[in-house]
DNA sequence: ACAATATTTCGATATTTAGCTAAATATCGA
DNA sequence: TCGATATTTAGCTAAATATCGAAATATTGT
């Protein structure tokens, strides 16, 4: 769980993982997008390994990264359902109600 | 949206959350629920400030820390629906479809 | 085997973060 | 105003993170 939303706190991360919804892409594809040297996006791409929220692929030369999109639904729905947010409606369960603010029915 | 996962980035950032939502309370009440320092808590009640995650409210010596549910909510919910994750059903809508690997119909 | 390409690992440095104790600030009640 | 309580700020250390250039590793094509 930090795991994953420690690799979400990072912008470049963010990014990367916003390419890979598009289609599976290599290490070099993804660094050529950012401004950032290569054993640098070599760290982040270990950080969402890590997360398991991307899994390498070997494919001659290159390590296709591609996304695991369920993993990180898994990680925002068990977040969100603790604190009662249903993403569809955009609106949470009630916690439990304060009396004075509560109003009548 | 990258000082909201920052924030959650840390279990003990999650936790006060979580006991949040139950109903607000002070900062020493969520001090006491944890192993920390209150100097380190107080910390941790900054970064939770700086996401507008909790909201300060002053009363007496005591200052209440209230849950900013739909902060929360909106941050989840936006970078949910980059990624077609819908978090009612648990399901995402497809990213794109490898024709490889997809499915006939 | 060699050269080229793709990616990671290594070693260094700079920044950030989490944690502590001690001190400062603010508020209340007597 | 004084003493007690609640919280934050200041100053620090240790550990984690981000970044780089250079070197190492793996793979392909000649």
């Amino acid at each position: 769980m930090s795991t994953v939303f420690k690799a979400l706190s990072d912008p470049t991360r963010r990014r990367v993982l916003e390419l890979l919804r598009q289609r599976p892409m290599s290490a070099g594809e993804l660094s050529a997008e950012f401004s950032v040297s290569k054993p640098t996006m070599s760290a982040h791409f270990a950080v969402l390994r890590e997360a398991n929220l991307v899994l390498p692929e070997k494919v001659g030369k290159s390590i296709i990264y591609h996304l695991q999109l369920s993993v990180l639904e898994e990680a925002l729905l068990g977040f969100a359902q603790v604190f009662g947010i249903n993403l569809q409606s955009g609106d949470a369960i009630p916690p439990h109600g304060h009396p004075e603010t509560e109003r009548k029915r």
